[in-house]
DNA sequence: ACCTGAACACCGTTCAAGT
DNA sequence: ACCTGAACACCGTTCAAGT
């Protein structure tokens, strides 16, 4: 499965073909062997393109904000003016498509030392529609830090029920001591399984709960900026 | 810096030592080889008291856990349910004190692939905390989404400005350039540097930013359950 | 039952050598 | 200038051997 191997090797090919394989097959797949492997090429040649493996991750962490600054396009336009909400809101769900595609970003956005220029970048849009918003400098920037990841389209949950530890796999008997133990939880599934088969806590829907979280904090940023709250 | 090795050799003199370990020197510092070593001990032994490293992370993720249930006892009583924002503020706020004495937390908790018994257990707390409040079991499973690790006390801001990429380094046309580029940004950092020396945006109040946060997010909770929102 | 040491299959990275 | 292969200092983990 190496590359065709008829570009030849660039700092560009080496950091799509990074994303790639961390897109396809995870950040533990990404050694400097396997990369070399993919690219049809001995590990060392790939430290004549990038200095060693933390700016290869610097590298593809900018790669993919580039395309979201693409996306999302520059801040703070007329429409932002008229309803901050509705068009911070749209910036993020764009966002949230592109992040879609690289799940692999917040731990790796998490383990790096400093803040690049294309991060800063994205951040002057959303900045832009905070102050064609009406925002004051002290409320955005309490605002960035409120929204966290959900700035950039994640919700960075702790943990995903998906991930194994839903209903299904246990036995009547454990059901009922768990019951019986956590009743609250237990009453909590039931009704969130009975209302919507398709989304219970061993699967809950991802965009519904993120755009629930993302308007909870929207509600609640508009009425501090107009002094409703409290 | 080996142990003082009186103490025989147990599973939970293992995960005590790595909790130690790896709140003073990070993730990083976590390796079989190295844990032996703090226990005065061969890398191999600890394979007789943890399956694997994967076992150990969990059984260092439990017993963080079970300081945190600790800390915060129960949920649900007769406080919750007379305002139920004060009690699980509360709960957030000492469940914080004891997880910045962990910060590796979030990064191992993500990395689970299913939910342990104890964090079920804090869950449950929170859970109870909500339905004293009067909250349904649909909203109170939004809110748990929409809480994510403000539940058990974390931010998990995707940077932290303290971390270099704040002010300070840059050259007088460094700042320039900056300005230009990034006019927003630039007016955001000069105030809110202005009106609080001590927290710049390199330097923010993470404890000021996270109550900012769970404020924001409690009222807009608070609004869906009475139903005065939208 | 518990601990050990050598070994295996991996890492990131350095360095001297090739073209 | 770009790529290579051997080597170094690390990983997690297996296995046979010790007590």
């Amino acid at each position: 499965m190496t590359e065709t191997a008829k570009r030849p090797l660039s700092r560009d090919l080496v950091l799509e073909t990074a994303v790639s394989l961390v897109d396809h097959e995870g950040l533990g797949a990404l050694s400097m062997r396997r990369l070399g492997q993919e690219l049809g090429v001995e590990a060392m040649s790939l430290y004549h393109h990038v200095a060693n493996k933390e700016a290869l991750l610097d590298g593809m962490v900018d790669a993919v904000v580039g395309e979201l600054i693409e996306a999302v396009g520059p801040g703070g336009g007329t429409d932002a003016a008229r309803d901050w909400v509705a068009a911070l809101r749209a910036r993020v769900l764009v966002a949230r498509t592109v992040m879609l595609k690289h799940p692999w970003l917040p731990a790796v956005l998490e383990s790096r030392t400093s803040i690049s220029a294309p991060l800063i970048a994205y951040y002057e849009g959303v900045l832009a529609t905070l102050h064609a918003g009406g925002f004051s400098n002290d409320l955005a920037h309490h605002t960035l830090h409120a929204l966290g990841s959900k700035a950039l389209g994640f919700s960075q949950e702790l943990f995903d029920p998906g991930k194994g530890g839903g209903a299904g796999e246990q036995s009547g008997a454990e059901l009922a001591a768990m019951a019986e133990a956590f009743p609250h939880l237990t009453a909590m599934m039931a009704e969130v399984a009975h209302d919507d088969p398709d989304s219970t806590l061993g699967w809950c829907d991802d965009q519904t709960e993120f755009e629930f979280g993302l308007d909870v904090l929207l509600d609640g940023l508009e009425r501090r900026r107009t002094g409703t709250s409290g």
